[in-house]
DNA sequence: TCAAAAGTGTTCAAAATACACCCATGA
DNA sequence: TCATGGGTGTATTTTGAACACTTTTGA
């Protein structure tokens, strides 16, 4: 009695699975990926992705999350897969495909320490060294989906504080589409969804009249989601 | 002397690693769904997409350009990538991960007699049996991932034959979309992103005074892709 | 000749854009 | 008191949805 697909895979060539996360911040009006400088062979020095092999017992979202975890130090890290890297001569000589994650986090969150424990630095985007093996096409993709993303989703809000004021988003906005935005016309379109919660506090750190912190609303933010609203941001 | 990423590997877990493809056709008004009955342990019998294990010197997509050539007859078939699926426990006691396939196919050029061969069957979106494993998720996914697509790119030229009209389009949208359109608004919209060449020719299959041809015009539409042009169709 | 689908034109409302202008405040 | 970013209001243009109307032609 057979009682495992395995035993007819059995003549099936097996690979190597890996996961590796492009994870942006956003910092100084500027957005930035977080990377690494491996420490050992193979490609001791060079700059990489944060990734690991996904172990045989373990899902691979959960690879993903353990890396997170063990970069950052943060638990809820906002993350989804982006594409899955096949090609056979990706990894000189070894079979390996690679999950690739995107994720998003909130730059004053994370435990300094432990990146650094773990040689991993924040780049800007547009100063970013070479990457190792195909990891600088899982930037360019990953870039991309930011863009499609936060064009139809509110997704900016994971990149930015709990507390944020309106020219911080914008700002951010800015940095993702790289283009200058009408502050009238961001702020009453994204008042318009209705997904923000104004607060008593001001930020007076960009200016002497200070701007009134805003937090993102996940309840409403469901309830549209549920209603078929449509979130067209720019 | 190490020359191979593998040597450092080796201690690290492999698994099987398959594709899986949601082929998507356009046939009689209808959205429909080219799936298999498996005629082969384990899971004989039963429905599933079609597929196949991703040989060791293999790229994955070329894994499905195989699988798709296979079961269609057909070279050039449209197709992406959708989804990963690697839960540990998604293949019954194998550790199996799928890169599932986005594809769409002009149903009017498939291969009959090799899809009946390999004991493929097309099937209504809304009448599609249940099917293997996580294998009713990745429709799902894929249908999220139509919907998505075809609002921001002229994606459906990819289910229509070469030849077609507008009111055949606009029921492919609706298909799609599941509602109503304006054919007034609907054929203004389309034809003013001018990627649409008209012929001479008329169809008269639906009605008396028959409906000009159109046939999809590429190089405009890569023309107008880099220009920066928004295609936002509905 | 008329029903039915193809195709055009008009109207009204909503949304995007540009931009003028007021507000608050610390230097 | 004034320069500066925060915030509001308004005029103009563009786009979208609704729908009336005209055309064509085989049954």
């Amino acid at each position: 009695m057979i009682s495992s697909a395995e035993e007819y895979y059995k003549d099936e060539s097996k690979m190597h699975v890996a996961t590796d996360c492009i994870v942006f911040g956003f910092d100084d009006g500027e957005l930035k990926l977080l990377i690494f400088k491996r420490r050992v062979a193979p490609k001791k020095g060079a700059w990489s992705l944060i990734g690991s092999f996904v172990q045989i017992n373990e899902d691979v979202d959960n690879a993903a999350r353990r890396v997170l975890k063990e970069i950052t130090g943060l638990d809820n890290v906002f993350f989804e897969q982006s594409l899955t890297y096949g090609k056979a001569d990706r990894d000189d000589g070894a079979r390996c495909i690679s999950v690739a994650q995107f994720a998003l986090i909130r730059i004053d969150e994370y435990d300094r320490e432990l990146t650094e424990k773990h040689g991993a630095y924040w780049y800007k985007l547009d100063e970013l060294p070479d990457l190792v093996l195909d990891h600088d096409q899982m930037v360019i993709d990953a870039l991309a989906k930011l863009r499609r993303k936060a064009k139809h989703q509110p997704i900016g809000f994971e990149l930015l504080p709990e507390k944020f004021t309106i020219p911080q988003l914008q700002s951010l906005y800015e940095a993702i589409f790289q283009r200058n935005l009408d502050p009238g016309n961001f702020r009453k379109k994204v008042l318009s969804f209705k997904v923000l919660k104004k607060l008593d506090e001001k930020d007076k750190s960009s200016s002497k009249r200070g701007a009134y912190y805003y937090r993102f609303d996940h309840e409403n933010y469901k309830k549209l989601l549920e209603s078929g609203y449509n979130f067209e941001i720019l």
